[in-house]
DNA sequence: AAGCTAGCGGAGGGGTGCCTCCGGATGCAA
DNA sequence: TTGCATCCGGAGGCACCCCTCCGCTAGCTT
């Protein structure tokens, strides 16, 4: 989405240059801290990692929340920006791309979209957007008849985003689940 | 498993009396704090819950570790056992039932199996007697022309698996998409 | 190049949870 | 009932993390 959808609930991105700078040295520590460590991660430890000291993450971020929301907006962002480019593809295979990169996005949010899930704000909005990204793909799918209709784009967001969590030992595994999933899909308008 | 499959990593549980009842109410108050708080849940609170001293507490589970481990072999004997009354009915029917139960244990599993997820050998056992629980089920099923037989047992757990760490705003909802899931395990074999 | 101001770092106070330790309590066997 | 081995509770030391505060640094403007 644009400005329209998205409050400005998140920080600012600062003006001056090495401000900005350490802005983005942070997000980009903290996606990966987050990333290992879980949600609890130590944001010293996130500092630290972005060559910063402690008092300037938090003069960005107010609380462990607002960074959380920083990291999270910039990865929806970009998967709500990949929808765009499929809309050429045929019905069916636009939202099985859409998917793939769907499960790839949630993969690494895990810990993230837990501890948002219960009481962010932003976590709405960026949920509305990957709907608004997702839902006209499959919508047209069922018009074309190639997904079944007695569902919605909801169930297969949980569908999908379960699979996401469960550890894939190797990815031949999960694109082959990922399949009997899809199938399922399709079983319905089959029938 | 009886005890031949599961090592004997996890703390015994103790002889005398008053001993025994601590250590269950420890069991079951950790259950509910970690469900509740996730696995950081504080171990003082732990204790308070059980209205037992700290120090009982880690008589009785040196480390956390222990603790999750002992609440998790208890939810996953309780799995196991109820694949046995299933043998009766038919293979589908059978498979799809037990797969029921298996949503509904991992429900409230996430944060625990996320922490023994890595490098637990108690983990590897239960995983273990999960697995012998459920596959007999699932080959049942593919030798009765049920279930596709392109995916192994491993997949169906990790499909199943997956859907339960989304949160469903209804049961109704969950079993919806459940049974995508399962229209997606009979795919193949309708073909 | 000189001044203004946004921005920086990190010391430190306060808080919370982890785990140990041991004097006292209590179940159990005889 | 008596004695002892087992078990209990929680105070307290330690480590870690959160967040504030302020003297200093360095972009940006003119």
């Amino acid at each position: 989405m644009t400005s329209a959808g998205m409050p400005e609930v998140f920080t600012q991105r600062p003006k001056r240059a090495d401000a900005r700078r350490n802005y983005d040295a942070l997000v980009a520590a903290a996606r990966d801290a987050f990333a290992e460590n879980g949600a609890a991660a130590s944001l010293e430890d996130v500092a630290r990692r972005a060559g910063v000291g402690i008092g300037t993450l938090y003069r960005n971020f107010p609380s462990r929340r607002h960074l959380f929301e920083a990291v999270y907006v910039e990865e929806v962002r970009a998967l709500s920006r990949s929808a765009e480019d499929l809309a050429e593809l045929p019905p069916w295979d636009a939202l099985v791309a859409w998917l793939h990169r769907f499960v790839a996005y949630v993969a690494t949010k895990r810990a993230l979209a837990e501890q948002l899930l219960h009481d962010s704000e932003i976590f709405q909005s960026c949920r509305t957007e990957i709907y608004a990204a997702g839902q006209p793909l499959m919508e047209r799918a069922q018009a074309a008849g190639a997904v079944r209709d007695d569902i919605g784009f909801d169930d297969v967001v949980r569908l999908i985003s379960g699979l996401t969590m469960a550890q894939f030992p190797s990815p031949e595994q999960r694109d082959r689940v990922l399949g009997v999933a899809l199938d399922g899909l399709r079983a319905g308008a089959a029938r």
